[in-house]
DNA sequence: GGGGACGCAGACAACGCTGTCAAGAGGACC
DNA sequence: GGTCCTCTTGACAGCGTTGTCTGCGTCCCC
C-alpha cells in the first residue's frame, strides 16, 4: 500500500514508495537499481517485484540533480526541415542509442533566440555533449560549453577551435572534383552558382565564406590546373531560387556556360528547372553538377549528377567523438576530415 | 569573489554565488528572478549585475525537482529522415518556442526500445507535453502519460481515446477527391497502390488498416459514386521500391489501370519511374496521383499531382492543443480533423 | 506615542535521488 | 567466549532550486 503523491492530479511513484512495498530503506532500492553496491538476491528479486508493480521509474531531474549523467546530447542544427540535417540527426541516433544516450534535436533557426542562447538552455538541461552544426565561422557559440566541461563537436566548421572537436566536409576536395568531372566531359566554359557574397549577388567576387567558399575554392583549383583563367562565378540565396536565377544571369551572358557548379542539389535543381524550362538540353546544352546528393537528385529528371557527402556518417563520427570525450575528458579534440563521392547520373 | 564550484574540470555558478554577489540571499535572488513576489528596484538590479558577471543560468534540473514546468515538449515520431515528419516537428515548434517551450524530438525507430518505453522515458524527463505521431491504431503506448496527467496529443491517429487529443488528417476524403479527379480527368479504370496488408501483399483485399485504409475507402467510395464496380487495390511496402513493385504488378495484367492513385508520394514517384522506364507516357498511358506533397513531387518530371497535407499546419494545432491542455488541464481533448487539397501538376 | 499595515528580505524545509558513513548479523578463527 | 572479518542494510547529508513562514523596519493614522 505505497503512499503516492498526488499533484495537480497527477500521480507519481518514487523511490520511497517502492522502498516501502519492498520493506527495504530507499538506500537498498537505489543501490539495487544501479548496482553500485552489492544486493542480496533475495532483496534484489523484492525490489524489482515492487518496482513493476508500481511502474516506478526514477525522476532523471533528481538524478541529474545529485550530478548523474543526463545522458543526453544536444544537437543543434540550423533547419530541421532541410533534409540535410534529419540525416545528421539520424547518424548520430545511429550512434548514441545503442550507449543509451537521447539525442536532443534544436533547431535553431524555428528559435526566437540565438544559437548561443539555445547553447546557454542545453547547459542549463546539463547534456553531456553538444553539437552544433551549420555553416558558419563563428565558435564562440560554443565557448559557454566549452567552459564548462562539456563536449562539443562543430558540424560543418573548418576552423579547429581549442577544446572543440570538429567534423568537416573536404569541400575543397568536392568542389575540385565536380570541376574536374565536367572538364574530363569535355567542357571548357564552366560557371559556378554560389551562396549570397558579402557584397550581394554580383558576377564573380572573392568575399564569399564558409565552405560554399571552399566549394568555390576547388572550382578555381580545377580551373587553374587545366589551364583555364576563365572563371565565372554567381551568387545568390542557397536555394531553388537562387539557382533559378544564377541560371537566368548565366544564360543572359553573351558567352553562356557549357557546364554549371552549382553549391548544393538545390540551387542546381533551381538551376535545372530554369534551363529546361528555356528548352534547353541538360546535359546537351548546359551540364549541371551539384552538391549533398539529397534525396530529390535522383528524382528529378534527368537525374541529377552530385558529389555525394557521407553526411548519415559523418553524424556517426560526429556521435562518436561526443561519447570519447565523455569517457575520457581529457583527450584532446580532434579534427576530423570527410572525403566526397562522385554519384554520376543524367545531368553530365 | 564568488566561490565556484568544480567539479571534473566543469565550473557552474550557483545561485549561492549570484546572491552572496550581490550581498543578498539566495531566496531573494531567486524572486527577483521569477518576479513571484516583490524585489525593490536597487536589489533588483544588483541582482542582475551579479546573474551577468557570473554568466549565472539556473539550474533546470533542480527547478524541476522543485516541481517547475520543464517547458520541454515531447515530439515522438517513426523516422525523422521522413521528410513529413520534420515539417510536423517545424510546425509544433512554431507554437511552441513563441511560448518559451522547447520540443524535444525523439526518433522512435532510431530507438531500440519500443515507444512505449519512450513515453515512459519523456515521463520520466518531466515533460510538459507528448505529442505522438505515426500511423497505428494502438494507443496503449499512450496510457502512462495520460495516468501521470501530462497532456497528450495522438497524430495520425483515427480513433479519440480518453484522455487524449488527437490531430487527424482527413483520409477518406483525400482518397475520394483523388479519385474523384481522376475519374473527371475520363479515366474509368483506375488502380490503388496501397501499404502492406496483413495478409501480405496481393490483388485486392479487405485487411488493411489505419489511415492507408482510410485513402483506400474513399478511393472505394468515389468508385462506388461513379457507378463503377471494378476496383483494383494492390498492397506492398510504403516506399519506391513498393511502389514500382505495386506498377509493375499493375502492368502485368490484361487490362492494365489508365490511371494510379497511390498512398503517398514516394510510392507514386516509385511508380512512375516504373512506368517511365517501361516507355510508358505520364499522363498519357497512365496517369498518377500521390498524398503528401513532399518537396520531391515538384520536383519529379513529371511533376506529381498529389493531395497536399498542411502537416506543418497540423503540428501548429497539435502545439496549440497541448498548450491549452497545459494551461487548462480540466479541458476535454478534443479531435481535430484536417483536409486535404489537391495539387495539380503533370502527372494527371 | 502606540498599534496596525505594509514593503521587503532572510531562514528553512522540501523536491527525489545517490554516495558515504556506520552499524547489525552472522560466521570463522584463535 | 571474544575478536575480527564479511555481507548486507540503514541513516543521513546534500545536489540547486523555490514556496512559505517569519522578522525587521518604516510609515500612517487615530
Amino acid at each position: 500500500m505505497a503512499a503516492r503523491r498526488f499533484v495537480d492530479g497527477k500521480q507519481r511513484v518514487r523511490i520511497v514508495d517502492v522502498a516501502a512495498r519492498a520493506g527495504v530503506s530507499i538506500t537498498t532500492v537505489s543501490h539495487a537499481l544501479s548496482g553500485r553496491r552489492p544486493v542480496s538476491e533475495a532483496t534484489r528479486e523484492r525490489v524489482q517485484r515492487a518496482i513493476e508493480e508500481l511502474s516506478y521509474r526514477p525522476n532523471e531531474a533528481a538524478r541529474s540533480l545529485r550530478g548523474q549523467p543526463t545522458t543526453t546530447v544536444a544537437v543543434i542544427v540550423p533547419d530541421i526541415t532541410n533534409p540535410f540535417y534529419p540525416q545528421l540527426a539520424r547518424g548520430m541516433q545511429d550512434v548514441l542509442s545503442p550507449k543509451g544516450y537521447q539525442a536532443l534535436i534544436c533547431s535553431s533557426d524555428a528559435e526566437p533566440v540565438s544559437r548561443r542562447e539555445i547553447v546557454e538552455q542545453m547547459l542549463a538541461r546539463r547534456v553531456d555533449g553538444i553539437c552544433i552544426s551549420g555553416y558558419y565561422d563563428d565558435h564562440t557559440d560554443a565557448e559557454p560549453a566549452v567552459e564548462a566541461g562539456v563536449p562539443v563537436v562543430l558540424f560543418g566548421h573548418r576552423a579547429p577551435y581549442p577544446g572543440i572537436s570538429t567534423v568537416t566536409t573536404d569541400d575543397i576536395g568536392a568542389g575540385r572534383l565536380a570541376t574536374e568531372h565536367l572538364l574530363s566531359r569535355g567542357h571548357e566554359r564552366i560557371a559556378f552558382i554560389s551562396g549570397p557574397s558579402i557584397s550581394g549577388p554580383s558576377i564573380s567576387g572573392p568575399s564569399d565564406v564558409g565552405p560554399p567558399a571552399d566549394r568555390v575554392a576547388g572550382y578555381r583549383a580545377a580551373l587553374e590546373s587545366a589551364g583555364i583563367a576563365d572563371e565565372l562565378v554567381v551568387h545568390g540565396p542557397v536555394s531553388r531560387e537562387g539557382g533559378a536565377a544564377g541560371m537566368r544571369q548565366l544564360l543572359a551572358l553573351d558567352h553562356p556556360p557549357q557546364a554549371v557548379v552549382c553549391t548544393n542539389d538545390f540551387v542546381a535543381i533551381g538551376a535545372m528547372q530554369e534551363a529546361l524550362d528555356r528548352g534547353l538540353d541538360v546535359p546537351g546544352d548546359v551540364a549541371l553538377v551539384g552538391f549533398d546528393d539529397i534525396d530529390a537528385a535522383a528524382l528529378v529528371r534527368p537525374a541529377l549528377t552530385t558529389m555525394a557527402v557521407a553526411i548519415r556518417r559523418q553524424g556517426q563520427a560526429a556521435a562518436q567523438l561526443i561519447l570519447d570525450r565523455i569517457a575520457n575528458p581529457d583527450q584532446p579534440p580532434q579534427a576530423t576530415l570527410f572525403g566526397t563521392d562522385l554519384v554520376q547520373r543524367q545531368s553530365t
